[in-house]
DNA sequence: GTATTGGTGGATACATCGTACGGTAGGAAG
DNA sequence: CTTCCTACCGTACGATGTATCCACCAATAC
Protein backbone atom coordinates (compact mmCIF):
# COMPACT_ATOMS: atom_id res chain seq x y z
CA UNK A 1 0.00 0.00 0.00
CA UNK A 2 3.00 2.36 0.99
CA UNK A 3 3.47 5.22 -1.36
CA UNK A 4 6.80 4.73 -2.47
CA UNK A 5 6.92 1.03 -4.12
CA UNK A 6 4.24 0.17 -5.27
CA UNK A 7 5.12 -1.19 -9.01
CA UNK A 8 6.09 1.33 -11.81
CA UNK A 9 3.09 0.00 -14.24
CA UNK A 10 3.78 -0.61 -17.91
CA UNK A 11 2.42 0.83 -20.80
CA UNK A 12 1.09 -1.33 -23.42
CA UNK A 13 1.87 0.35 -26.40
CA UNK A 14 4.28 3.00 -25.54
CA UNK A 15 2.17 6.02 -27.04
CA UNK A 16 3.45 8.36 -24.14
CA UNK A 17 6.29 6.48 -22.18
CA UNK A 18 5.12 8.32 -18.50
CA UNK A 19 6.28 7.25 -15.62
CA UNK A 20 5.90 8.37 -11.91
CA UNK A 21 9.28 10.13 -11.95
CA UNK A 22 8.48 11.94 -14.80
CA UNK A 23 5.09 12.89 -13.41
CA UNK A 24 7.04 13.92 -10.36
CA UNK A 25 9.64 16.23 -12.18
CA UNK A 26 6.83 18.21 -14.30
CA UNK A 27 4.47 18.65 -10.99
CA UNK A 28 8.19 19.87 -9.19
CA UNK A 29 8.52 22.12 -12.20
CA UNK A 30 4.64 23.67 -11.84
CA UNK A 31 5.01 23.91 -8.39
CA UNK A 32 8.27 25.55 -8.36
CA UNK A 33 6.27 28.15 -10.85
CA UNK A 34 3.20 28.96 -10.11
CA UNK A 35 3.48 26.94 -5.85
CA UNK A 36 1.09 24.64 -4.53
CA UNK A 37 -2.33 26.17 -5.33
CA UNK A 38 -1.22 26.49 -8.63
CA UNK A 39 -0.34 23.25 -8.85
CA UNK A 40 -3.04 20.97 -10.48
CA UNK A 41 -3.38 17.42 -11.97
CA UNK A 42 -5.14 18.65 -15.01
CA UNK A 43 -2.30 21.03 -15.93
CA UNK A 44 0.52 18.35 -15.11
CA UNK A 45 -1.14 16.21 -17.86
CA UNK A 46 -1.41 19.09 -20.14
CA UNK A 47 1.93 19.79 -19.73
CA UNK A 48 2.56 16.00 -20.51
CA UNK A 49 0.40 15.83 -23.19
CA UNK A 50 -1.98 13.60 -21.94
CA UNK A 51 -5.30 13.45 -20.56
CA UNK A 52 -6.33 14.03 -16.79
CA UNK A 53 -7.10 10.06 -15.72
CA UNK A 54 -3.69 8.88 -17.09
CA UNK A 55 -1.95 10.20 -14.16
CA UNK A 56 -4.02 7.44 -12.03
CA UNK A 57 -2.29 5.10 -13.80
CA UNK A 58 0.61 5.97 -11.66
CA UNK A 59 -0.76 7.72 -8.91
CA UNK A 60 -3.40 7.22 -6.07
CA UNK A 61 -3.72 10.36 -4.99
CA UNK A 62 -3.12 14.17 -5.48
CA UNK A 63 -1.63 13.74 -2.02
CA UNK A 64 0.55 10.44 -3.32
CA UNK A 65 1.80 12.74 -5.74
CA UNK A 66 2.75 15.20 -3.25
CA UNK A 67 4.41 13.03 -1.14
CA UNK A 68 6.55 11.65 -4.19
CA UNK A 69 7.35 15.38 -4.87
CA UNK A 70 8.55 15.76 -1.45
CA UNK A 71 10.92 12.52 -1.47
CA UNK A 72 12.31 13.57 -4.71
CA UNK A 73 13.19 17.10 -2.56
CA UNK A 74 14.76 14.72 0.00
CA UNK A 75 16.55 12.83 -2.43
CA UNK A 76 18.72 16.00 -3.47
CA UNK A 77 18.76 16.78 0.54
CA UNK A 78 20.59 12.97 1.07
CA UNK A 79 23.13 14.01 -1.35
CA UNK A 80 25.14 16.20 0.74
CA UNK A 81 26.32 12.95 2.34
CA UNK A 82 28.40 12.48 5.46
CA UNK A 83 31.11 15.02 6.43
CA UNK A 84 33.95 14.26 8.87
CA UNK A 85 32.23 15.53 12.63
CA UNK A 86 28.88 14.81 13.76
CA UNK A 87 28.47 18.34 14.10
CA UNK A 88 29.46 19.33 10.41
CA UNK A 89 27.57 16.37 9.44
CA UNK A 90 23.99 18.10 10.98
CA UNK A 91 25.19 21.64 9.64
CA UNK A 92 25.39 20.17 6.04
CA UNK A 93 21.98 18.32 6.47
CA UNK A 94 20.19 21.36 7.48
CA UNK A 95 21.97 23.73 5.02
CA UNK A 96 20.96 21.62 2.64
CA UNK A 97 17.23 21.76 3.74
CA UNK A 98 16.96 24.94 3.94
CA UNK A 99 18.43 25.50 0.76
CA UNK A 100 16.06 23.23 -1.05
CA UNK A 101 12.91 24.79 0.73
CA UNK A 102 14.30 27.93 -0.76
CA UNK A 103 14.81 26.37 -4.19
CA UNK A 104 10.95 25.16 -4.14
CA UNK A 105 8.86 27.09 -1.74
CA UNK A 106 6.36 24.84 -1.89
CA UNK A 107 8.81 22.15 0.03
CA UNK A 108 7.93 24.73 3.23
CA UNK A 109 4.23 24.46 3.00
CA UNK A 110 4.72 20.27 3.51
CA UNK A 111 7.40 20.92 5.75
CA UNK A 112 6.39 19.37 9.25
CA UNK A 113 2.85 18.81 7.65
CA UNK A 114 3.04 15.03 7.02
CA UNK A 115 5.05 12.06 8.10
CA UNK A 116 8.49 11.98 6.05
CA UNK A 117 8.86 8.26 5.51
CA UNK A 118 9.63 8.10 1.86
CA UNK A 119 13.44 6.06 1.25
CA UNK A 120 15.13 9.22 1.07
CA UNK A 121 13.25 11.14 3.75
CA UNK A 122 14.58 8.16 5.84
CA UNK A 123 17.75 8.01 4.61
CA UNK A 124 18.50 12.26 5.43
CA UNK A 125 16.72 11.04 8.91
CA UNK A 126 18.83 8.26 8.93
CA UNK A 127 21.84 10.24 8.55
CA UNK A 128 21.10 13.63 11.20
CA UNK A 129 20.23 10.54 13.37
CA UNK A 130 23.17 8.44 13.28
CA UNK A 131 25.09 12.03 13.63
CA UNK A 132 23.73 13.32 16.24
CA UNK A 133 23.97 9.73 18.30
CA UNK A 134 27.71 10.85 18.05
CA UNK A 135 27.04 13.68 20.05
CA UNK A 136 28.02 14.58 23.33
CA UNK A 137 25.90 14.76 25.60
CA UNK A 138 23.50 12.62 23.86
CA UNK A 139 23.58 9.29 26.13
CA UNK A 140 20.86 6.72 25.46
CA UNK A 141 18.05 6.17 23.03
CA UNK A 142 16.33 8.56 24.88
CA UNK A 143 18.52 11.67 24.48
CA UNK A 144 18.60 11.13 21.07
CA UNK A 145 15.05 11.36 20.91
CA UNK A 146 14.39 14.43 21.93
CA UNK A 147 17.91 15.44 20.06
CA UNK A 148 16.06 14.52 16.62
CA UNK A 149 13.07 16.06 17.93
CA UNK A 150 14.67 19.61 19.37
CA UNK A 151 16.86 19.73 15.42
CA UNK A 152 14.02 19.25 13.12
CA UNK A 153 11.77 21.48 14.94
CA UNK A 154 13.93 24.15 14.72
CA UNK A 155 14.88 23.59 10.64
CA UNK A 156 11.32 23.13 10.19
CA UNK A 157 10.17 26.34 12.35
CA UNK A 158 13.29 28.33 10.36
CA UNK A 159 12.47 27.61 7.39
CA UNK A 160 8.88 28.07 6.99
CA UNK A 161 9.43 31.34 9.12
CA UNK A 162 12.17 32.53 6.08
CA UNK A 163 10.33 31.26 3.12
CA UNK A 164 7.35 33.01 4.24
CA UNK A 165 9.22 35.97 5.30
CA UNK A 166 10.47 35.76 1.36
CA UNK A 167 7.03 35.53 0.19
CA UNK A 168 5.22 38.97 1.88
CA UNK A 169 8.80 40.51 1.19
CA UNK A 170 7.96 39.53 -2.56
CA UNK A 171 4.30 40.34 -3.09
CA UNK A 172 5.07 43.61 -1.51
CA UNK A 173 8.25 44.32 -3.08
CA UNK A 174 11.45 44.67 -1.76
CA UNK A 175 12.37 47.93 -1.28
CA UNK A 176 11.00 50.11 1.80
CA UNK A 177 8.94 52.20 -0.61
CA UNK A 178 6.70 49.15 -1.22
CA UNK A 179 6.82 48.00 1.85
CA UNK A 180 5.67 51.13 3.58
CA UNK A 181 2.68 51.71 1.01
CA UNK A 182 1.30 48.26 1.41
CA UNK A 183 1.99 46.49 4.85
CA UNK A 184 2.62 50.23 6.09
CA UNK A 185 -0.05 52.18 7.03
CA UNK A 186 -2.01 49.24 8.94
CA UNK A 187 0.95 48.38 10.32
CA UNK A 188 2.05 52.22 11.41
CA UNK A 189 -0.63 52.64 12.83
CA UNK A 190 -0.80 49.42 14.71
CA UNK A 191 2.11 49.95 16.44
CA UNK A 192 1.55 53.99 17.18
CA UNK A 193 -1.05 52.99 19.20
CA UNK A 194 1.43 52.43 21.43
CA UNK A 195 0.17 48.89 22.66
CA UNK A 196 2.91 46.98 20.78
CA UNK A 197 5.86 48.75 21.84
CA UNK A 198 8.25 46.36 22.11
CA UNK A 199 7.31 44.77 18.64
CA UNK A 200 7.41 48.39 17.54
CA UNK A 201 11.16 48.91 18.65
CA UNK A 202 11.87 45.66 16.53
CA UNK A 203 9.94 46.65 13.45
CA UNK A 204 11.57 50.19 13.08
CA UNK A 205 15.11 50.07 14.41
CA UNK A 206 15.54 46.41 14.00
CA UNK A 207 18.39 45.75 10.85
CA UNK A 208 17.78 43.75 8.85
CA UNK A 209 19.16 40.52 9.61
CA UNK A 210 20.99 38.21 7.21
CA UNK A 211 18.72 34.91 6.78
CA UNK A 212 21.68 32.52 6.63
CA UNK A 213 23.04 33.76 10.13
CA UNK A 214 19.84 33.92 11.55
CA UNK A 215 19.52 29.95 10.82
CA UNK A 216 22.97 29.40 11.72
CA UNK A 217 22.33 31.33 14.63
CA UNK A 218 19.32 28.69 15.28
CA UNK A 219 21.02 25.66 14.69
CA UNK A 220 24.40 26.24 17.13
CA UNK A 221 21.47 27.57 19.69
CA UNK A 222 19.52 24.15 19.72
CA UNK A 223 23.05 22.27 19.01
CA UNK A 224 25.19 24.28 22.32
CA UNK A 225 21.61 22.97 23.85
CA UNK A 226 22.00 19.24 22.72
CA UNK A 227 25.60 18.58 23.50
CA UNK A 228 25.62 20.50 27.08
CA UNK A 229 25.28 18.28 29.66
CA UNK A 230 21.64 17.72 31.52
CA UNK A 231 21.09 16.53 35.09
CA UNK A 232 19.64 12.94 34.80
CA UNK B 1 -7.51 47.85 3.58
CA UNK B 2 -5.86 45.41 6.14
CA UNK B 3 -8.10 42.97 7.52
CA UNK B 4 -8.79 43.48 11.19
CA UNK B 5 -9.96 46.77 10.96
CA UNK B 6 -12.24 46.92 8.15
CA UNK B 7 -15.45 48.44 9.60
CA UNK B 8 -18.35 46.13 10.29
CA UNK B 9 -21.22 46.54 7.71
CA UNK B 10 -24.89 47.02 8.77
CA UNK B 11 -27.30 45.06 7.03
CA UNK B 12 -29.44 47.68 6.17
CA UNK B 13 -32.88 45.47 7.71
CA UNK B 14 -31.64 42.70 9.76
CA UNK B 15 -32.86 39.72 8.11
CA UNK B 16 -29.91 38.06 9.92
CA UNK B 17 -27.64 39.50 12.41
CA UNK B 18 -24.27 38.62 10.58
CA UNK B 19 -20.86 40.12 11.43
CA UNK B 20 -17.40 39.26 11.30
CA UNK B 21 -17.20 37.48 14.52
CA UNK B 22 -20.05 35.21 14.19
CA UNK B 23 -18.64 34.08 10.90
CA UNK B 24 -15.53 33.13 11.98
CA UNK B 25 -17.08 31.62 14.98
CA UNK B 26 -18.63 29.35 12.83
CA UNK B 27 -15.69 28.77 10.77
CA UNK B 28 -13.40 27.95 13.63
CA UNK B 29 -16.25 25.22 14.72
CA UNK B 30 -16.54 24.04 11.13
CA UNK B 31 -12.74 23.67 11.15
CA UNK B 32 -12.38 22.39 14.28
CA UNK B 33 -14.93 19.67 13.05
CA UNK B 34 -13.60 18.84 9.06
CA UNK B 35 -10.25 20.20 8.86
CA UNK B 36 -9.31 22.91 7.20
CA UNK B 37 -9.60 20.81 4.17
CA UNK B 38 -13.60 20.18 5.03
CA UNK B 39 -14.01 24.60 5.61
CA UNK B 40 -15.85 25.94 2.57
CA UNK B 41 -16.92 29.32 2.43
CA UNK B 42 -20.65 27.67 1.17
CA UNK B 43 -20.73 25.16 4.19
CA UNK B 44 -20.33 27.94 6.62
CA UNK B 45 -22.71 29.93 4.78
CA UNK B 46 -25.35 27.04 5.27
CA UNK B 47 -24.55 26.64 8.95
CA UNK B 48 -25.70 29.87 9.01
CA UNK B 49 -28.50 30.12 6.94
CA UNK B 50 -27.74 32.57 4.60
CA UNK B 51 -26.73 32.58 1.14
CA UNK B 52 -22.91 31.47 0.20
CA UNK B 53 -22.10 35.13 -1.78
CA UNK B 54 -23.26 37.35 1.90
CA UNK B 55 -19.86 36.28 3.37
CA UNK B 56 -18.17 38.36 0.96
CA UNK B 57 -20.07 41.49 2.55
CA UNK B 58 -18.18 40.83 5.37
CA UNK B 59 -14.97 39.25 4.24
CA UNK B 60 -13.06 39.89 1.30
CA UNK B 61 -11.44 36.76 0.54
CA UNK B 62 -11.29 33.01 1.72
CA UNK B 63 -7.86 33.94 2.82
CA UNK B 64 -8.85 36.97 4.80
CA UNK B 65 -11.89 34.46 6.42
CA UNK B 66 -8.50 32.54 7.44
CA UNK B 67 -6.64 35.37 9.02
CA UNK B 68 -9.83 36.77 10.94
CA UNK B 69 -9.99 32.83 12.54
CA UNK B 70 -6.01 32.92 13.44
CA UNK B 71 -6.74 36.24 15.18
CA UNK B 72 -9.19 34.89 17.05
CA UNK B 73 -7.47 32.00 18.05
CA UNK B 74 -4.22 34.66 19.02
CA UNK B 75 -6.80 36.38 20.89
CA UNK B 76 -7.29 33.81 23.52
CA UNK B 77 -3.57 32.70 23.36
CA UNK B 78 -3.21 36.92 24.51
CA UNK B 79 -5.38 35.79 27.35
CA UNK B 80 -2.83 33.88 29.63
CA UNK B 81 -0.79 37.58 30.31
CA UNK B 82 2.16 38.23 32.08
CA UNK B 83 3.98 35.98 34.69
CA UNK B 84 6.25 37.31 37.46
CA UNK B 85 9.63 36.47 35.52
CA UNK B 86 10.60 36.58 31.95
CA UNK B 87 10.78 33.59 31.77
CA UNK B 88 7.51 32.16 33.25
CA UNK B 89 6.12 34.74 30.82
CA UNK B 90 7.63 33.10 27.78
CA UNK B 91 7.13 29.77 29.02
CA UNK B 92 3.11 30.67 29.79
CA UNK B 93 2.93 31.95 25.69
CA UNK B 94 4.37 29.18 24.23
CA UNK B 95 1.89 26.76 26.08
CA UNK B 96 -1.03 28.67 25.38
CA UNK B 97 -0.07 28.41 21.60
CA UNK B 98 0.82 24.61 22.10
CA UNK B 99 -2.97 24.20 24.33
CA UNK B 100 -4.20 26.38 21.58
CA UNK B 101 -2.73 24.09 18.37
CA UNK B 102 -4.21 20.81 19.90
CA UNK B 103 -7.87 21.98 20.69
CA UNK B 104 -7.72 23.55 17.07
CA UNK B 105 -5.32 21.78 14.74
CA UNK B 106 -5.89 23.98 11.56
CA UNK B 107 -4.09 26.63 13.33
CA UNK B 108 -0.82 24.38 13.38
CA UNK B 109 -1.56 24.78 9.52
CA UNK B 110 -1.72 27.56 9.08
CA UNK B 111 1.88 28.61 12.12
CA UNK B 112 4.18 29.84 10.09
CA UNK B 113 2.64 29.93 6.85
CA UNK B 114 1.82 33.03 6.63
CA UNK B 115 2.55 36.67 8.74
CA UNK B 116 -0.02 36.76 11.80
CA UNK B 117 -0.48 40.69 12.12
CA UNK B 118 -3.71 40.87 13.58
CA UNK B 119 -4.05 43.20 16.85
CA UNK B 120 -4.40 39.85 19.20
CA UNK B 121 -1.25 38.47 17.19
CA UNK B 122 0.51 41.45 17.84
CA UNK B 123 -0.23 41.00 21.13
CA UNK B 124 1.16 37.85 21.86
CA UNK B 125 4.42 39.27 20.22
CA UNK B 126 4.54 42.08 22.11
CA UNK B 127 4.44 39.93 25.25
CA UNK B 128 7.05 37.61 24.34
CA UNK B 129 9.09 39.61 23.18
CA UNK B 130 8.54 42.19 25.77
CA UNK B 131 9.80 39.42 28.38
CA UNK B 132 12.70 38.13 25.92
CA UNK B 133 14.29 41.67 25.98
CA UNK B 134 14.35 41.49 29.93
CA UNK B 135 16.43 37.69 29.31
CA UNK B 136 19.60 37.97 30.31
CA UNK B 137 22.31 37.62 27.39
CA UNK B 138 19.68 39.62 25.21
CA UNK B 139 21.92 43.24 25.35
CA UNK B 140 20.59 44.82 22.29
CA UNK B 141 17.70 44.73 19.64
CA UNK B 142 19.81 42.26 17.43
CA UNK B 143 19.84 39.74 20.13
CA UNK B 144 16.35 40.35 21.18
CA UNK B 145 15.16 39.87 16.95
CA UNK B 146 17.47 36.44 16.82
CA UNK B 147 16.07 35.31 20.11
CA UNK B 148 12.14 36.21 19.09
CA UNK B 149 13.12 34.58 15.66
CA UNK B 150 14.56 31.04 17.40
CA UNK B 151 12.04 30.96 20.51
CA UNK B 152 9.33 31.17 17.12
CA UNK B 153 11.05 28.57 14.89
CA UNK B 154 11.22 25.94 18.11
CA UNK B 155 7.62 26.47 18.89
CA UNK B 156 6.77 26.28 15.07
CA UNK B 157 8.38 23.58 14.82
CA UNK B 158 7.46 21.61 17.90
CA UNK B 159 3.74 22.39 17.66
CA UNK B 160 3.50 21.31 13.56
CA UNK B 161 5.42 18.08 14.80
CA UNK B 162 3.46 17.43 17.70
CA UNK B 163 -0.02 18.06 15.72
CA UNK B 164 1.15 15.74 12.59
CA UNK B 165 2.14 12.64 14.79
CA UNK B 166 -1.62 13.50 16.66
CA UNK B 167 -3.30 12.90 13.32
CA UNK B 168 -1.06 10.31 12.47
CA UNK B 169 -1.91 8.18 14.98
CA UNK B 170 -5.63 8.84 15.21
CA UNK B 171 -5.53 7.72 11.55
CA UNK B 172 -3.76 4.67 11.59
CA UNK B 173 -5.36 3.94 15.38
CA UNK B 174 -3.88 5.04 18.70
CA UNK B 175 -2.95 1.28 19.57
CA UNK B 176 -0.17 -0.39 18.37
CA UNK B 177 -2.12 -3.25 16.31
CA UNK B 178 -3.70 -0.49 13.93
CA UNK B 179 -0.26 1.00 13.44
CA UNK B 180 1.34 -2.28 12.81
CA UNK B 181 -1.33 -3.41 10.31
CA UNK B 182 -1.45 0.11 8.28
CA UNK B 183 1.90 1.81 8.42
CA UNK B 184 3.59 -1.11 10.06
CA UNK B 185 4.43 -3.41 7.01
CA UNK B 186 5.97 -0.81 4.95
CA UNK B 187 7.66 0.42 7.65
CA UNK B 188 9.36 -3.05 9.45
CA UNK B 189 10.36 -3.60 5.79
CA UNK B 190 12.28 -0.45 5.24
CA UNK B 191 13.37 -0.82 8.34
CA UNK B 192 14.77 -3.94 7.87
CA UNK B 193 16.69 -3.50 4.72
CA UNK B 194 19.52 -2.49 7.31
CA UNK B 195 19.75 0.97 5.39
CA UNK B 196 18.55 2.84 8.77
CA UNK B 197 19.73 1.18 11.31
CA UNK B 198 20.02 4.33 14.02
CA UNK B 199 16.14 5.60 12.64
CA UNK B 200 15.13 1.47 12.94
CA UNK B 201 16.04 1.95 17.02
CA UNK B 202 14.31 4.66 17.20
CA UNK B 203 11.41 3.75 16.17
CA UNK B 204 11.80 0.17 17.66
CA UNK B 205 13.15 0.55 21.22
CA UNK B 206 12.76 4.30 21.45
CA UNK B 207 9.94 5.08 24.10
CA UNK B 208 7.39 7.22 23.46
CA UNK B 209 8.14 10.45 25.44
CA UNK B 210 5.41 12.32 27.12
CA UNK B 211 4.62 14.92 24.24
CA UNK B 212 4.07 17.94 26.81
CA UNK B 213 7.72 16.82 28.07
CA UNK B 214 9.25 17.23 24.97
CA UNK B 215 7.74 20.45 24.25
CA UNK B 216 9.70 21.51 27.64
CA UNK B 217 12.30 20.43 26.75
CA UNK B 218 12.52 21.55 23.48
CA UNK B 219 12.02 25.10 25.31
CA UNK B 220 14.27 24.87 27.62
CA UNK B 221 16.87 24.05 25.21
CA UNK B 222 16.37 27.32 23.39
CA UNK B 223 15.64 29.72 26.43
CA UNK B 224 19.13 27.87 27.64
CA UNK B 225 20.87 28.84 24.35
CA UNK B 226 19.67 32.24 24.29
CA UNK B 227 20.55 33.04 28.29
CA UNK B 228 23.83 32.08 27.46
CA UNK B 229 26.01 34.90 26.99
CA UNK B 230 28.02 34.61 23.90
CA UNK B 231 31.29 35.98 22.52
CA UNK B 232 30.70 39.74 20.85
C1' DG C 1 -10.62 -16.60 -41.16
C1' DT C 2 -13.97 -15.03 -38.09
C1' DA C 3 -16.28 -14.20 -33.88
C1' DT C 4 -15.86 -13.35 -29.04
C1' DT C 5 -13.96 -11.77 -25.00
C1' DG C 6 -11.20 -9.48 -21.82
C1' DG C 7 -8.71 -5.70 -20.52
C1' DT C 8 -6.88 -1.13 -20.98
C1' DG C 9 -6.68 3.91 -22.15
C1' DG C 10 -9.11 7.99 -22.75
C1' DA C 11 -12.93 10.95 -22.67
C1' DT C 12 -16.97 12.33 -20.49
C1' DA C 13 -19.43 13.36 -16.28
C1' DC C 14 -20.17 14.82 -11.43
C1' DA C 15 -19.90 17.04 -7.10
C1' DT C 16 -17.65 20.76 -5.05
C1' DC C 17 -15.03 24.74 -4.64
C1' DG C 18 -14.14 30.14 -4.68
C1' DT C 19 -16.01 33.98 -6.58
C1' DA C 20 -17.90 37.31 -10.64
C1' DC C 21 -21.95 39.28 -12.13
C1' DG C 22 -26.46 40.94 -13.20
C1' DG C 23 -31.19 41.42 -11.94
C1' DT C 24 -34.39 43.21 -8.45
C1' DA C 25 -36.55 45.22 -4.83
C1' DG C 26 -36.99 48.88 -1.75
C1' DG C 27 -36.16 53.37 0.12
C1' DA C 28 -35.16 58.26 -0.98
C1' DA C 29 -35.74 62.33 -3.73
C1' DG C 30 -38.24 65.33 -6.89
C1' DC D 1 -46.77 59.37 -7.53
C1' DT D 2 -42.92 58.57 -10.19
C1' DT D 3 -38.18 57.87 -10.85
C1' DC D 4 -33.70 56.73 -9.72
C1' DC D 5 -30.19 54.80 -7.18
C1' DT D 6 -28.28 51.83 -3.95
C1' DA D 7 -27.69 47.67 -1.70
C1' DC D 8 -28.84 42.90 -1.54
C1' DC D 9 -29.29 38.30 -3.40
C1' DG D 10 -29.53 34.33 -6.41
C1' DT D 11 -27.61 32.38 -10.36
C1' DA D 12 -23.73 31.22 -13.07
C1' DC D 13 -18.88 30.24 -14.38
C1' DG D 14 -14.47 28.31 -14.51
C1' DA D 15 -11.60 25.18 -12.11
C1' DT D 16 -10.63 21.38 -9.24
C1' DG D 17 -10.15 16.12 -7.83
C1' DT D 18 -11.92 11.96 -9.07
C1' DA D 19 -15.65 8.04 -10.52
C1' DT D 20 -17.56 6.05 -14.31
C1' DC D 21 -18.35 4.57 -18.75
C1' DC D 22 -17.20 3.55 -23.48
C1' DA D 23 -14.70 2.24 -27.30
C1' DC D 24 -10.95 -0.01 -29.23
C1' DC D 25 -7.43 -3.57 -29.75
C1' DA D 26 -5.20 -7.86 -29.02
C1' DA D 27 -5.34 -12.38 -28.18
C1' DT D 28 -7.87 -16.66 -28.05
C1' DA D 29 -11.42 -20.18 -29.35
C1' DC D 30 -13.92 -22.30 -32.98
Amino acid sequence: MPVWERPEPQPRAVPVPLSREKIAATAIRLADANGLDGLSLRKIAKELGVGPMRLYDYVINKSELLDLMVDVVYARIAEVGQRSGWRDTVLAVAHATRDAALDHEWFSDLLGGRPHLGPHALAVGEATAAALSAAPGVRDIDDLQRAVGALNAVIIGSVRREVTERRTARSTGTDEAAFQASLGPYLTRMLKTGRYPTVARLVIDGAHLNAEETFNHNLTTILDGITRERPA
